[in-house]
DNA sequence: CCGTGGTGATACCCTGAAGGCATCACCGGA
DNA sequence: TCCGGTGATGCCTTCAGGGTATCACCACGG
């Protein structure tokens, strides 16, 4: 009748790594034991899920269509587990989390206008997080950044901020006004988790140290191993006196949107939701402000 | 450690009646059993969901939010078991629901041209039905017409169209080339399930007939019980000879969305999803070229 | 004041599923 | 041919889920 979720769990086990022993190795439980759930699962479904044959174990179709499906199955249900629980220690608590240079101060101002019981909480979040942390429940709403994984999720435009060009402080452009693309055409990427930071080119998988997060960013920059890209409003927030960020016009904005975990509803998340899209515009301005002003003069102050 | 989802289905009957004896027969098991079964999940989640006391059952704040999120879960599972079966029985097929009104044609021509192997199906669907439809599966995308709730969904924007009004064949404006709302002020209502169709106001909702469909408001609207609203498309593929529709340009036009279950993370879907935004406009159009040209000229061809 | 009906909880039993261990059947490679 | 490694089977134990009977509690009417 229902779907047992352990079964589930026991499947995605099985299904990546095509091999029940070391599925039961790791998931503590003896092999046969394994075997018996799968047919167990296979039964309960009408389908089976996998040929095994001399060539060892392959997902069948509807294999292949279960695997799809369990892990946001499985994330809901974990989230709802920890909603429970936040709830039942009455924590009336919003977890918000935010990418890097994206002010959650206004939306959490005018949401605690509304809601003076629950506690607005930030979290800084990096790309490969932020899917992954929304449908588990860690964070209940998300200011984000595309690319995203839309799999599971609400996903709202807010605005669009112009992306700058980190360049070490002796880079050959240092002292011109802005850069175009193709000035950039030739230069070596920081290969960096994040898509964002290289909007129209991908380095080679090989080329060399994979970075996370803004500040590893401009270390490397600095450290002349290639250059990046970031939203302009990051630059805000981060520095380096051996990097400098510079305009590039003719590069397609950053899109920051907000998300929720599709499965979730609640009022205070709408509101919260809510909330944020009236100050997206003021959210836009903090990144705006300072940066704008000063243009390329960002180069003596940060270099 | 996992979810226990036949609990948490035993945990929303008891919920929904806030009473253990009548849900335990709701279920088709012992009331004992049930009462182990709420303990069992309470303890599970390490939470109290009920309060038991003289006044009878009531849910916690913990309950509360269990509750909230009890329901998609549920759904998600249901559709994940459907979507396996389907796959099982290698029925390559996506079901497309739509709103009466809403040409799904265009998009499953383009979207067959990359998909020769996928049989399109159709189906019509009605307000009430479309979110539950998308999520438990029954349909894997949707047509919609907002408002809905986007709970578990993931709805895109297509395109607009103005309403029209529709009003027994010898009304008092019959004569006029379009009407506007406050022409209609003191006019009754028919009730639809739609709130689509009541974009202001809502009748009282003692006030008489319930209905639902198209075909059953002009009914209503023919035999004098109110008038009503639609989206111009629907006139195209409804007429009635005692009913006449009629433009009321101040009315706010009728958003025509696309929606999947958020849950939902497959490629053909993804793909459908392309080619139904390919063809928004083309879609659009198919509403347009009757009545358009004829406007109030439908009077005579209908009445 | 005391039955009485209705509520959810508890006690006790039985069945079946989930776990373990030992072993089998099968296959590819030395 | 044997052997290592795979998944499947057989058999046992434990425990969760189901049932019935009953208790404890409370509101209410006589």
């Amino acid at each position: 009748m229902d779907l047992d979720l352990r079964k589930l769990r026991y499947f995605v086990a099985v299904a990546d790594r095509l091999h029940f022993g070391r599925a039961a190795d790791e998931l503590h439980i003896a092999q046969p034991v394994l075997s018996r759930q799968i047919r167990a699962l296979e039964q309960d479904l009408g389908a089976s899920l996998f040929t095994r044959d001399r060539h060892g174990v392959a997902l069948t179709d509807a294999g292949r269509q279960l695997l799809a499906d369990a892990g946001p199955l499985l994330a809901s249900a974990h989230a709802v587990r920890r909603r429970v629980s936040m709830a039942a220690r009455g924590s009336r608590r919003l977890m918000v989390g935010f990418r890097a240079g994206i002010p959650v101060i206004p939306a959490a101002r005018a949401f605690e206008a509304r809601h003076p019981d629950v506690v607005v909480d930030v979290q800084r979040i990096e790309w490969d997080d932020q899917a992954p942390m929304l449908l588990d429940g860690r964070i209940d709403v998300g200011y984000v950044r595309l690319p995203i994984d839309e799999a599971g999720l609400r996903v709202t435009p807010l605005y669009t901020e112009p992306r700058v060009a980190v360049l070490p402080a002796g880079h050959r452009l240092a002292g011109k006004e802005e850069v175009t693309e193709a000035d950039l055409a030739g230069e070596p990427l920081v290969w960096h988790a994040d898509p964002s930071t290289q909007p129209t080119r991908r380095p080679h998988p090989n080329a060399g140290y994979l970075v996370r997060g803004v500040d590893e960013t401009l270390e490397h920059v600095a450290a002349g191993r290639g250059i990046s890209f970031l939203a302009r409003s990051a630059t805000v927030f981060y520095s380096h006196p051996e990097v400098i960020y510079m305009p590039i016009p003719d590069l397609a904005p950053d899109q920051v949107c907000l998300a929720v975990a599709a499965s979730r509803t609640s009022p205070v998340v709408d509101d919260f939701f809510t909330a944020a899209q009236a100050t997206a515009e003021i959210t836009a301005e903090c990144g705006n402000y300072e940066m704008w002003q000063l243009g390329s003069d960002a180069v003596s102050k940060h270099g």
